[in-house]
Order: structure tokens, then sequence, then C-alpha cells
DNA sequence: CTGCGTGAAATTATAGATAATTTTGCGACT
DNA sequence: AGTCGCAAAATTATCTATAATTTCACGCAG
């Protein structure tokens, strides 16, 4: 398995990354070292040192001596990182277009093909996020990759969020776009589209725990 | 001071922060976490939490029962960080410039001005970091700020290794067509310019340690 | 009934101790 | 001379213990 050399730190930042991100636990709530560290049977040590991981991600944040809580988000962090991730996005796909090779974009196409077959949200998002990696990855820019997934795992958030149990399958044309001005070499195209893309922000009524619906919104590509 | 009620763990990683930018700590050089932690006369276990925010931040690379050394650069992490400041400042510009005021950009004058008259590297990045800041930060966005935060001290340490000692005064040219167009309410000219301030690089001939000259390379703006 | 101490319980932050791994120095062997 | 291997030293990662702070419940006064 993959945690294998990690160190438990990292370990236990993975496994809670992606509970916030899958929304088990609910923004807002805290996270008590003790209680992680019992569950992961390791000391508290390892635990904090996750949290500071998790804290750089932005999935949670640390008040001195107050402990941590998990990061809660509005509609404006879901507009922020839409646009960071569309000015990130189109920095690296104008430096990974000259590198891109027809078995990359066969493989983006795949996952295409994988998102819209989606029936749930997580293999969604698990195509999708497939799909801007195997685009970008070649602009060979390992800081800018990892920006870009950290805002990733914000979209997701978001996302999962919005669409917490139901899901409509439906055919993203904006990435057959992106692909098609790719083959053509036409990097502003595709780079235009992705942009707009990625800044598209969804709207859905959801019911609230108290009954009531309000709107959510969700970064979708 | 401004450590007070921080956590020893953000105490620590500030100063080894600004070490590492300012180059007292050579790329490459290993951290110790027992010996940072009798230099601040604390037990090893915020020292580790430090070396996870350094981490973070880029500025530190921790390899597994290997230890944390000090990141180390070249040119082209350099243009990476370059051309992300680029894409993320232009971003922020754009949405800060509604809100920009008289008073601001007249501080922002002022910074320039005091960049201008500096007479080392030091005082230069300082100003020149109050300039940018004080024209993104109305934008709003939290974690755009913060992102763009993490990108400054980057550039901060190329700007140190490549002038060292030496520095030059010299008006900053860019800075004042930046001012006056947003003065003039022109937004696109203010961003494009920023746009292409961020991206320059120096260059220029330095000393090694063994005694041979190489050119270095530095974000200037 | 509401607001305000007060103290117990929970929790965080740090210190000190231990186990496991890596690095280093040195000597034997080729 | 070079290198291989082993043992000692240094270092990392984790665990356990302690001090300090915060939270929470409860009772009392206004």
């Amino acid at each position: 398995m993959a945690s294998t050399g990690d160190t438990i730190a990292v370990r236990i930042s993975k496994e809670l990354a992606d509970r916030i991100i899958s929304g088990v636990i609910e923004p807002g709530s805290r996270l008590r070292q003790d209680h992680v560290a019992e569950e992961f049977n390791t000391s508290h040590v390892p635990v904090r040192e996750a949290f500071r991981r998790l804290e750089a991600q932005g999935l949670a944040i640390s008040e001195p001596r107050r402990g941590v809580r998990v990061a809660s988000f509005d509609l404006g962090e879901v507009r922020e990182v839409a646009e960071m991730r569309a000015a990130l996005e189109v920095l690296a796909l104008r430096h990974a277009a000259p590198h891109l090779t027809a078995s990359i974009l066969d493989q983006a196409e795949e996952a295409t093909k994988a998102g819209d077959k989606s029936r749930n949200v997580r293999s969604w998002e698990e195509a999708n996020r497939t799909f801007h990696r195997l685009i970008l990855a070649p602009c060979n820019m390992p800081r800018l990759l990892s920006a870009i997934d950290d805002l990733h795992a914000a979209s997701a958030r978001f996302l999962f969020a919005a669409w917490r149990s139901e899901w409509e399958t439906r055919t993203d044309q904006d990435h057959r776009a992106i692909l098609s001005a790719l083959r053509q070499g036409n990097t502003e195209s595709a780079a235009a589209t992705l942009g707009r893309h990625v800044q598209w922000i969804g709207q859905k009524p959801v019911k609230t725990a108290s009954g009531k619906t309000r709107d959510a919104f969700a970064i979708v590509g």
C-alpha cells in the first residue's frame, strides 16, 4: 500500500484529509489530538504533526492553545479557489502543451469517458482530477503542480458538500473541447476553455439539517 | 514583540525561515532537531512542528528517518516562482483595484521611494514586499494572499542569494507605471505591467566559494 | 430567569525518556 | 590504495509524563 515508508504523521494527515474532503468530518468540528491518537494507536506527537500538514493545505485551522478545527468555507472561498485554479491551471497548461503526446491525450480522453459514466460524486471527482493532472503534469513545474493539487482538494470538498449523495450523470463537453484544441496544437484555445471551465460554479438547492432548502455552490470542473 | 501569543513552534519556524531566506543557512544543509531544540531552549517536539511548517512553505524538504534539509533551488525554480507570482498577483490586482483608495496608493508610492533609496538588499526587499502587499491586500482573498506571501518568501531567497552583500540603488519605473495606471483607473494596464514586472529575472555574475564566477539569477520585482 | 464566578474535567503544549534507524569512523581484507 | 563490513555514535521517530490552559457544568446572586 501507499502508506509503507510514510511516517505515521503523513499517514494520519492523508486519512484525515480524505475524511475532511469527503465531508465525513463536518466543517467547524474540532479535531482532538488524543482522540485521533487513540484511533490510530499512536501517541499525540505524530498527530500534532499531521495537524500542521492539514493546516498548510487549508483543510484545518489551528488556534494556539485552543486546538484545531476543520476549516469551514463559504461561497467566497469557493470562488477564490476557482479563480486561483483558473490562473494556475492555465499557466501549467501553457507549459505542458509542448510536451503533450498523443498517448497522454488518449489517456485524458479515457478519463473524460470514465467521468461521464460515473454514477456517484466520488468516482466522478477522481476521473476529473485524473484528467486535469494528465494534461498539466508535463509542465514539469513541481511547485506549481503541488499548489494545483491543494486547490483540487479544496474544490473536491465543495463538490462533495453540494452533491453529498445524489449525482446525475452528464457528458463533459469542456473536456472534449480542450482535448480537441490540444490535438490541433491550438494551445491558446485550450487554455482559454480550461480557464472558463474551471471557473464555472454550479448551483443547486440542497436540504439542510434543519429541513430548509438553501442554494449550495460547488466548483464543477 | 510579535512572538507573544504564538506557539513555540511558530516562533521557531519564523526564525528559521528568516535565516533560510536571508541565506544564513545554506541550501542543502541539514537541520538537526536536537541542535535547534537546544538553541531555542525547548524540547524537540515543537521543533518538529516548525519543520513541518517550513516544509509546507517550500523552504525545507524532509525525508522520513533521514531528517530535514534546507531546500535547494535552481534557475528552473526561480522561473517557476516568477510565473506563479505573475499569474496570482495579476489575479489579486484585478480584484483589489476597485477597492484601492488614494491613501493606499500614496502609501504604495512611499514604499517605492523607500525602495529606491535602499542601500542594501534587505531593506529594498522589505520595501518591495510592502508595495506589492499594499496594492494587493484589498482583494480580500485570504487564501490567495497567503499563497502570494509564500511565493514572495521564495523570491526573496533567490534575491538574497544573488545580491548577498553588494547592492546598487536604482529607481523602480515599473512600480511608478503601475501606480499611475491605477490612479487613472486603468486596471488592465496596471495588471499587464505588474505581470511583466514580476516575471523579470535579473542576471548577474557572482563569485562562488571556489573562486570561479557564475551567473546568478534572481527575481527582481 | 439570566448572568456570573468557581472548580473539576478535558485538552493542549511542552518536556523528558526510549526504541529504531541512519551515519560515521575504523580496521581487516583484497 | 581501495573497499567492504561492522560497531559506535549520532540522529530521528515515537511514546510516556507533566504543566498549563481552556472548556464546561453547576450553583448562586441579582
